[in-house]
DNA sequence: TGGGGTTAT
DNA sequence: ATAACCC
C-alpha cells in the first residue's frame, strides 16, 4: 500500500491543524489552577497580549491596551507575561505530544502545530477494511454540515482524520491540561482555515465539496494565511480586495504586478490549494531575546540592556546542547510616523574560540557584550543623539558540537582513529 | 502593539 | 541584511 500512498502523495493528503485555545492564558492558568473560571490577562508592557474567555466575554480583547481593558473590566486579573520562558517549554511539550503519533508535525509560532496524518489514516483504513467493518463516525463538527458519503473514500479518510484529531486533543488535555481546536483537511490552508470554525475546544472537518464556500466567506483576503499586509496593500491599489476578486483576477496582470512566485501562490490560495508539504520544525532555527521600552539613548545604557539580556538567553542555548555561530544584534529606533517598521541589525560570525566556550556561561558573557557593542556602533554614531525603543539579540546557525569535542574528559584525551568517540 | 519565530531574496 | 510572512 506504500505505493498508493506516494502515487497520492499530494493528491489526497490529511491534513490537521492543531490551535490551543488563549494559550498563554491557558498555560498561566495551570500554573495557577485558582485563576481558573476568573477574567485573566496576560500582559507585556502596556498591552494585554491575550486573555481568557471569561475575559472575552467581559469585552477583553486581544492586543487591547491595559487602560482600556481595565476600564472595560474593572475586575481583569493581569498576569506579567514578558518572560516567554513558561508558554515555550509548554509549546515545546505540546509539539513533543503530536510527534509521539507521527513525525511529521510543524509548529507555527507557540500555539499552533500543523501534523501529516496521511500514513496514520492510511493504515486504520486498512484495518477497517481487513475487519470488514463500514461503520464510521466522524468526530465534531463538519464544515457546513455536509453530508457524509460513506461510499466515498475520500470522505471516509477525512473521517478517520477526524478521529485521530480528537485523540490528540484528548492527549493534550489529559497529559498537559490543555484545550484547542483542530481542523481536519486536505492540506495546510484549508486545515487552518476549518479549525477556527468553531471556537473554543471544538473540532472541524472540512469535506472537498465545501472547500469554496469555506475559502471564499472569508471577508477579506488578508484572512487568508500566506497573504499578509503588504500583499494586501498591493492587491488593493489593483482592486482586488475579495477572495472571488482574486479568483477571477487575470494571471499575466498579476504576476507582472508582484513577480510569478508570489502571483501563483497566492492565486492558488485563494482556490484553497495548497501543495505545500508539512515540514518537520524539529529543535529552533536560533535563540533571541528581545525587550522594548520608551527610551534609550546613551552607550552606557544600551550596554546594560545587553547584559540584561545575555545570561537567560545564554542559558536557553546551553540547555538546547548546539553551539551558536552567529549573533545578531536588532534595534528599533524612535519615530513618531511610521511606527511599526524600522527595525535594523547587523549580525557577525561568533570568533571560533568563543564558541568552544559556550558552556562556560560567564566567561563568554563580557566578551560577547564588546562583540555585540561593535554591531551597535556599525549601526548608530553614538557621536550622535539617537532615541532606541527595542534591543535584541539574536543566536543563530546552529551547529550539532561534534562528538570527540563532548564532554570535559574527551576534550583532554587524545583521540585514537579507532575509537570512534566515545571519549573513553 | 509584545516577544517571539520562519523562509525568500 | 532586509523584507515578507506567521503567531
Amino acid at each position: 500500500h506504500s505505493k498508493s500512498v506516494s502515487a497520492r502523495n499530494t493528491a489526497g493528503r490529511v491534513i490537521v491543524h492543531i490551535d490551543l485555545d488563549c494559550f498563554y492564558a491557558q498555560v498561566e492558568m495551570v500554573r495557577n489552577p485558582e485563576l481558573r473560571g476568573k477574567p485573566l490577562g496576560v500582559q507585556q508592557k502596556y498591552i494585554v497580549v491575550t486573555c481568557n474567555y471569561e475575559a472575552r466575554k467581559l469585552g477583553v480583547k486581544k492586543l487591547m491596551s491595559v487602560k482600556d481593558a481595565k476600564e472595560k473590566c474593572p475586575q481583569l486579573i493581569l498576569v506579567n507575561g514578558e518572560d516567554l520562558t513558561p508558554y515555550r517549554e509548554m509549546s515545546y511539550k505540546v509539539t513533543e505530544l503530536l510527534e509521539e503519533f507521527c513525525p511529521l508535525v510543524e509548529r507555527l509560532g507557540f500555539d499552533e502545530n500543523f501534523v501529516d496524518i496521511t500514513e496514520i489514516v492510511e493504515k486504520r483504513l486498512n484495518q477497517l477494511q481487513q475487519s470488514g467493518c463500514s461503520r464510521v463516525c466522524v468526530s465534531g463538527h463538519v464544515y457546513n454540515n455536509q453530508d457524509i458519503n460513506l461510499h466515498d473514500t475520500t470522505h471516509i479518510r477525512l473521517v478517520i482524520g477526524s478521529q485521530i484529531a480528537e485523540e490528540f486533543r484528548q492527549a493534550m488535555r489529559a497529559r498537559l491540561g490543555l484545550t484547542g481546536c483542530a481542523g481536519v483537511a486536505s492540506n495546510k490552508l484549508l486545515s487552518k482555515l476549518v479549525s477556527g470554525i468553531f471556537k473554543p475546544n471544538q473540532q472541524t472537518v472540512l469535506l472537498p465539496e465545501s472547500c469554496q464556500d469555506l475559502i471564499r466567506n472569508l471577508d477579506h483576503i488578508q484572512k487568508v494565511p500566506g497573504i499578509g499586509y503588504k500583499t494586501t496593500k498591493r492587491l488593493e491599489t489593483l482592486g482586488v480586495r475579495s477572495v472571488c476578486d482574486l479568483q477571477a483576477f487575470p494571471s499575466a496582470v498579476l504576476e507582472k504586478e508582484l513577480g510569478v512566485s508570489i502571483a501563483q501562490r497566492i492565486q492558488k490560495l485563494s482556490y484553497g490549494e495548497d501543495d505545500s508539504p508539512v515540514t518537520p520544525s524539529g529543535p529552533p532555527q536560533s535563540f533571541s531575546d528581545e525587550d522594548s521600552f520608551k527610551k534609550c539613548s546613551s552607550e552606557v545604557e544600551v550596554k546594560e540592556k545587553i547584559e540584561e539580556l545575555l545570561p537567560s538567553l545564554l542559558d536557553r542555548v546551553y540547555k538546547d546542547g548546539r553551539q551558536p555561530h552567529t549573533v545578531r544584534l536588532t534595534i528599533r529606533q524612535f519615530s513618531s510616523t511610521d511606527k511599526w517598521f524600522n527595525r535594523e541589525s547587523r549580525q557577525c560570525p561568533i570568533p571560533p574560540h568563543l564558541i568552544q566556550k559556550f558552556g562556560k556561561e560567564s566567561s563568554v558573557i563580557s566578551p560577547l557584550v564588546d562583540i555585540l557593542m561593535k554591531l551597535f556602533r556599525k549601526m548608530i554614531n553614538i557621536n550622535l543623539p539617537f532615541h532606541l525603543t527595542l534591543l535584541s539579540v539574536c543566536f543563530s546557525n546552529l551547529k550539532d558540537v561534534p562528538s570527540s569535542k563532548k564532554g570535559s574528559i574527551g576534550f583532554y584525551l587524545k583521540q585514537t582513529p579507532q575509537t570512534s568517540g566515545s571519549g573513553k
